[in-house]
DNA sequence: GGTGCCATGTAACGAGTTACATGATTTG
DNA sequence: CAAATCATGTAACTCGTTACATGGCACC
């Protein structure tokens, strides 16, 4: 995975894993499930997490000591997760190591445009068109959550990358549609 | 995976897969290899497909039927995949399917950004500066490309993703160099 | 004709995906 | 109180990642 880190006793720490420490910290202690809803309201509007992963994760890094497990007795019998000193230190650590430029796009209707010379016309106007009207839609979820959330200063960090959303967003929907211009016929 | 396809006889197409059809396509018949270094210099800069899988791919493509192999005997006994009627099939058929709005950008330095409430200045000013040198570089290696290949028509419609990138690069600068200025002491 | 890099793979393992399962809560 | 939905997981399988291995080819 993308920059992979082993820490002491050899836990390999990737996304997934500094997205549990991370949520831990700012949710304080949590469930997966809590982990899974705080994600996919989040972060999952540009990195989806699967929520199995979501529930594995934990348990290793628990057993590594980064993170402490309380069991349910009774109910749902959940596991409450915990960050520790340990857990709290290797998502500083991570917070403060270079960050190389990784970035992947993974954009269907991209990688589609790219072998469009084999589709047909009629392909190509569908897809611009969906893609349009599909980036539109990304924004306008977008627009709403920052009505929502955009003034609480408390999430002032958390709503930076919904900014970025925006920008990454309305580029996108310019390039499609300057595109429409030169490929669907009016 | 992103919507993958069940196809005659229980194979099931992914990205990869159409990366691996819509490739031989374009190229005519070609070895891993051949692959691999079309995906390295085109798509690979939005997404990449590690080469162990445009090893085995094929493989599982051919057994299917939508490739043939054939093998080389004596020197490396290389293997060259060409592309069948069914494989051409798959692919069109996939190019004329709807896309929905599957787009994932799996960008590290925007994950830390949003867990920076728990880092330190230092690390934020740091992030900024890092990703703003990232995403230029990757603009110019895109500018680059377009000095090269821009203008030749048989590759008009591969350059299209091209554009989507410059697009994209461009709004991920201007969206840390704003926020450099409101982070950053001067 | 040796040396070093390039090409062509393979293997092992960890992560991601999908599907299923079941018990708790909520709601009609 | 029945039905639907939510919450909490687990399991099987595929994909992605990393590392290794080796033989060919080019170049000095």
């Amino acid at each position: 995975m993308y920059g992979m880190i082993r820490i002491m006793s050899s836990v390999r720490l990737g996304p997934t894993s500094y997205v549990v420490l991370g949520g831990i910290t700012l949710l304080g202690p949590s469930t997966s499930y809590d982990l899974k809803r705080f994600v996919e309201t989040t972060l999952g509007h540009f990195w989806a997490f699967p929520h199995s992963q979501l529930y594995a994760e934990p348990a290793r890094l628990a057993e590594a000591g980064l993170l402490t497990v309380e069991r349910e007795q009774g109910g749902r019998r959940r596991r409450t997760y915990a960050i520790t000193a340990a857990g709290h230190d290797a998502l500083r650590a991570w917070l403060g190591e270079p960050t190389p430029g990784s970035q992947e796009l993974r954009d269907i209707g991209l990688l589609k445009l790219f072998f469009t010379e084999v589709a047909s016309d009629e392909d190509l106007e569908a897809l611009v068109r969906e893609q349009i009207a599909a980036h539109r839609a990304t924004l306008a979820r977008y627009q709403w959550l920052w009505e929502r959330f955009g003034d609480r200063p408390e999430y002032a960090r958390r709503v930076l990358t919904l900014k970025a959303g925006f920008a990454l967003e309305g580029a996108m929907i310019s390039f499609w549609e300057q595109l429409a211009e030169e490929v669907v016929p009016t």
